[in-house]
DNA sequence: ACCTGAACACCGTTCAAGT
DNA sequence: ACCTGAACACCGTTCAAGT
């Protein structure tokens, strides 16, 4: 089944990024390597903008996809710890991809908020089930969830572009720093009785 | 004692940088605006790249001479927290700035090497003094450190950029999540001897 | 030491056509 | 429905001068 020209489109244009950031990716370029004038991508997509909102959604969509189809494994902590995992591998194999993802598109394309909101609740659900386990500590899954999401997207992206060697000697690895985070969740989730009410966590709901 | 033309156009780029984001920062506008020719930048830095840099690290230096002058303040968990809010109210309020701070600069220039380095230092100080009163779990504070840098960043960052409101209904509140890292961190630093060296997390040094 | 004006190569985008 | 070629406005960068 010929790929079609737009999917070749899209697949030149995450080339050009991967082998030289945004910058590289020029409308003229892509439909040189693609075979077609330099402006026939104007056919497919609204402009430049939107063929890059094409790419962040493809990627997008094969991370929520690798999520979900990880969620049938062991316990829903390590397929949590794993996605994390493979969230900062993403980001430090395909920087490029990474940054544009999460850039432009405050305004943007439905397909990229219903990938992002299908992925998140995927990981909602595993939050809950953990936290059922005893493994989390209590509270509003969401929100929980959403520190998870904080600490392996800044992780990523300080690793991605270096800032989190700054130091001189040892390295602070991405990778510890979200085994550290849930060695720490597990840690808080045991000190307490779970059901207690006050205290150092406002609940929510 | 007049800005001299070096700082104007720095004044300048970063005034287009906040307006249109970096697109709108081009030479051309930046010399007309700053009330010389279209190339007159050229004689302050060598390129286009050159002259984002330095926002960046006036940005970075602005932020570690912040830090530096909070750390005479309460105890060193409420400057760090405090500082962790700043962090991110920088980005919510310049997330142009905050995108091009910790963007292009792989390679780059001294100045904001040691920015960055002079704020990290300071923030691993905290972290070992707030570790020995007890109220951070122990381990090596630069690692400690970095997972709150990287939480910091990574919800400031998704915060910018409107990616932690996803989900219907409620929205995550960056703020609370770095309230609830604390927190967590707190429950484990009390749950156990902090003496005790076997277990959930391997020492470090 | 700092600035100017012209010039070059390149890019995003548009438009009138072509099949 | 999809593509092409010419054209326009704009930008980064360079160069030969000017003071």
């Amino acid at each position: 089944v010929a790929p079609g020209t737009r999917d070749t489109l899209i697949d030149v244009a995450a080339g050009l990024l991967d082998e030289g950031g945004v910058g590289a990716v020029t409308l003229r370029e892509v439909g040189r390597l693609a075979g077609v004038s330099h402006n026939a991508p104007y056919k497919h997509f609204a402009n430049k903008e939107a063929l890059l909102a094409a790419i962040a959604a493809r990627e997008l969509e094969s991370q929520a996809a690798a999520l979900t189809a990880a969620a049938r494994e062991r316990s829903p902590v390590a397929v949590l710890r794993a996605a994390m995992h493979r969230y900062l591998n993403w980001a430090l194999e395909h920087p490029a991809r990474f940054k544009l993802t999460f850039g432009a598109w405050s305004e943007g394309s439905d397909e990229l908020a219903a990938a992002a909101n299908a992925a998140q609740t995927v990981m909602i659900g595993m939050v809950a089930t953990s936290q059922e386990a005893g493994v989390l500590p209590p509270g509003d899954p969401v929100r929980l969830a959403s520190l998870l999401r904080a600490l392996a997207h800044g992780a990523a992206d300080l690793a991605s572009t270096g800032h989190l060697r700054a130091d001189g000697k040892g390295n602070a690895d991405a990778g510890q720093l979200i085994d550290d985070l849930f060695a720490y969740l597990r840690s808080a989730a045991s000190s307490g009785p779970p059901t207690r009410t006050g205290g150092r966590t406002r609940r929510a709901r």
